[in-house]
DNA sequence: CCAATTAATCGCTAATCGCCGATATACGAT
DNA sequence: ATCGTATATCGGCGATTAGCGATTAATTGG
């Protein structure tokens, strides 16, 4: 079994290949304008800045602990996790009562890569 | 005189160092995410990106022909381009009757730099 | 099965965004 | 001085965002 402390996106499961990874078509150029303004709309908060970080620190998914990290309330938070999440930088899996989140890094580096060809 | 075909942010006006570049205060982790996220803000919308794209090509600042390049209307146009300049990614120069914008170099690299660091 | 814990969702309010047409302002040309 | 062009701003509309407390759904421990 997994170890319970470490519960999610262990690294026997690198948190990203499963399904995200489509061929990724050219992308015309206004595709390219709005996928990058997606990125940056989810973005767009500091809480959320401060979500994407924690996640890039610890690699180990958190829960709840975002939200002692925030001065935000617990429903607060989790819509900002709901943005990231259908923004695709985030993902979260359900680990018995509690859901750890981690990053997507192919779409972190896929938002990188937009902000480079400006 | 200027040329009147290329009138502001000529090569001889490098369009960036005359005010804006301030020593830049450590910076704490709660400033850079606030920061970082005020840029996110500016291009989380399609057409902003298609302006600062625009903006990056030509480098000669361009003036309504923004507005030809985009499905907008002109006030609409404006109010994008007031939200770029409010966060100082670019800079408008007032040109006879018309305003020439123009990208400020040294906030977009620091856009992209913040972006780095996550 | 029941209680406790965790996270998501549901209203709700205030504020902001995106869009437009219309109006105001600034400037050059006549 | 006036007209025409080029931008910015205003007012208004519907949609979205950000925040919260309260509620619901899911799961574990006893």
């Amino acid at each position: 079994m997994t170890t319970p402390s470490d519960p999610c996106c262990a690294p026997e499961d690198p948190c990203c290949p499963p399904a995200a990874e489509r061929l990724r078509p050219p992308l015309s150029d206004a595709e390219a304008n709005e996928e990058l303004a997606r990125y940056a709309k989810a973005l767009a908060h500091p809480a959320r800045v401060a979500i994407v970080r924690l996640l890039m620190q610890r690699k180990t998914c958190i829960v709840g602990d975002i939200v002692d990290q925030l001065p935000l309330a617990q429903s607060t938070v989790s819509q900002h996790l709901k943005q990231l999440k259908d923004a695709g930088l985030i993902r979260g899996d359900v680990d018995g009562p509690r859901v750890c989140y981690c990053i997507e890094p192919a779409r972190m580096a896929g938002f990188m890569a937009l902000v480079a060809t400006l």
